[in-house]
DNA sequence: CTGTTAGCGCCTTCAA
DNA sequence: TTGAAGGCGCTAACAG
């Protein structure tokens, strides 16, 4: 037994000389309602505190057929440094509404999830977030049919099952926003488009950029093809730059990317962003980790988290719709001010630029 | 309901017309220790595929009082790049056993961390984990006195609570060799040790260092401080380098200290390897990411997580005791080539070194 | 080899 | 205002 003496609410009830009727009201904020006399009450708060009463939730579970407990199953979202912001966000919602997660990870095996989902649904979670490291359309698990189910950034167009997604179209404006904001309306790139990735995020993001510069008139310059790393990405943009190309502003889409894009740049002399200005997606910790600080619009991890867990709880809330979670512009310094033109911003102490 | 219809035993047993004690020895594999009629199996297997029953376990775990669920209590070891590799890992052995994670993250809050323990000892939890982001020493909070744990990543010298632990002294054994393997034998200077800092991952690496190369009569040529970040690192690196200092080799305390210490080399013209080799602690995919590939000494999160489910499913294994988790190698391109002595390596295809 | 029976701890209808 | 009683779904003596 893992835990020393069991107390049950019947030891409560005798050592306050109530029913145990008396005691599951009183513990169960009943009191008021059903009258119950305040010396009764105090009586067995008191019991409750010398006993260190705990009641046992699979006790109450058998009975109300809710645990106060949701599943997310995920591919590898508790992995690397970017899905994981959902799992906190997630976390800290069912917190507030006094639920816990219990997890699981597939790793990719379709088999693993329909064992989760078989555990969980054993367990008598009240429902389920399914959620995946990268946005993608995907199918959801048979198994999954007839729970209560959140889909989190993933959806399946054939179910109407309720999603929360990135709004990644929206996201995208907000980068070119950023560097019309800074006065560069020419020589604009965008780095990593690659035919070859099923990921949805990509067109997206593209499709806001080309809209927002579209509405002013600007064309976007071109993309600079490779695959979602830092070394495709520096590979692909030092190969460009050395076919003698030269940039105002490089739209980099997520922050490996733009990691590799800083270094090619670096590697051809090219100041960020006396030089070019660069603007990114993720919001990740990377990016505040480069020299200069990478702006980035971050996909919003922990709030589609917090949303996912509201919506499981609310089905009328959540209906059976897609819902978009704004992403908000991380500020770094590598976009130009847009009073300079073609210099870089002043040093800071102790700062060198090479 | 979340989930459509509820199956019961009975459902199973009625259908396959034996008694639920029948179709629950079968169900629980002892059909041959009970001597149970293979045509009544037969029955009974039909019905529970028939009728897609699942047990539900919170009515078995009122009865065993068991729940095939352990806890994990962190403070932000969901967030982050760094330690959610644990996660991972204990998810990962807890498949294994048969048995599913439920997680709270308290975000440093011990009141949280309280109200967590509470939560998961009402649902019965088979034990609990207790895990931190960086290793520290700390007290293990009252209310697990009692409870099966296991700490992780911490520990509490206080009390004989056993401990999963980074054989953090070997590690720093590890970087030190790595950089001897290359020849390399003076001019050998730490980043990062910090005064202010409370972690105990510093001092032990520290520690190891000195002892390897002490065994060959080198000395540590001396440690350059700062806190344990991009920025620090960069600016104090940076500083010491403008005071004219040139190391043979920088071993980092960490791997965003060694991205720091890489920005400040660039500034200053130092080509890695070639003039100065570089090796780290962490092992984090930031390692990868940079240029030249970092050479690190990794923390083991995952088989720090998968070592501290077994030791909370055996606690014969587990003892009271601190258990240790070798730190490996993640080899990388920063530390010279043995052969060469102060050139760098030569260049890949698409290269270039600036 | 299989069925009957008695709880696990809690909630809740019904009576008092 | 409080108590008695039944049952949630499952397991495990104990009989047959």
């Amino acid at each position: 037994v893992p835990f020393s003496r069991r107390v049950t609410l019947t030891d409560v009830a005798e050592r306050a000389g109530v029913s145990t009727t008396t005691a599951s009201y009183i513990l169960n904020g009943r009191s008021a309602q059903m009258r119950i006399s305040a010396e009764a009450e105090r009586r067995v708060r008191d019991a409750v505190a010398a006993l260190d009463y705990r009641p046992n939730r699979n006790a109450r579970s058998l009975r109300t057929a809710t645990t106060s407990t949701i599943g997310l199953i995920t591919d590898y979202v508790a992995s690397g440094m970017f899905a994981s912001g959902m799992l906190s966000g997630a976390n800290a919602a069912a917190r507030a509404a006094n639920h816990l997660l219990v997890i699981g990870e597939t790793e990719g095996d379709a088999a693993i999830g329909d064992l989760l989902v078989d555990e969980m649904r054993e367990r008598q979670v009240d429902g389920i977030l399914y959620a995946t490291r990268t946005t993608v359309r995907t199918a959801l698990p048979k198994r999954m049919r007839g729970a209560r189910v959140v889909m989190l950034n993933c959806h399946d167009p054939a179910l109407g099952v309720p999603a929360v997604l990135p709004d990644e179209v929206s996201g995208g404006r907000i980068a070119a926003e950023s560097l019309l904001a800074a006065g560069i309306d020419h020589g604009i790139f965008v780095v990593g488009e690659d035919p070859d990735r099923g990921a949805v995020a990509g067109p997206l993001r593209l499709a806001g950029i080309r809209d927002c510069l579209g509405e002013r008139d600007i064309r976007l310059a071109g993309v600079i093809s490779c695959a979602w790393g830092v070394e495709p990405a520096y590979d692909a943009v030092a190969a460009w730059l050395r076919r003698g190309n030269r940039p105002e502003a490089l739209v980099c889409l997520n922050d490996r990317i733009a990691m590799g894009t800083y270094q090619a740049l670096e590697g051809a002399g090219l100041d960020v962003p006396g030089e070019v200005s660069v603007v990114s997606f993720d919001g990740s910790d990377l990016a505040s980790w480069l020299r200069p600080r990478l702006t980035s619009v971050a996909i919003p991890f922990p709030a589609m988290g917090v949303l996912g867990v509201e919506l499981l709880l609310d089905p009328v809330r959540a209906g059976s719709s897609t819902h978009l979670v704004p992403m908000p512009l991380v500020a770094g310094d590598s976009i130009r001010s847009s009073s300079l033109k073609t210099n870089g911003l002043p040093l800071g102490p102790g700062e060198s630029r090479l």
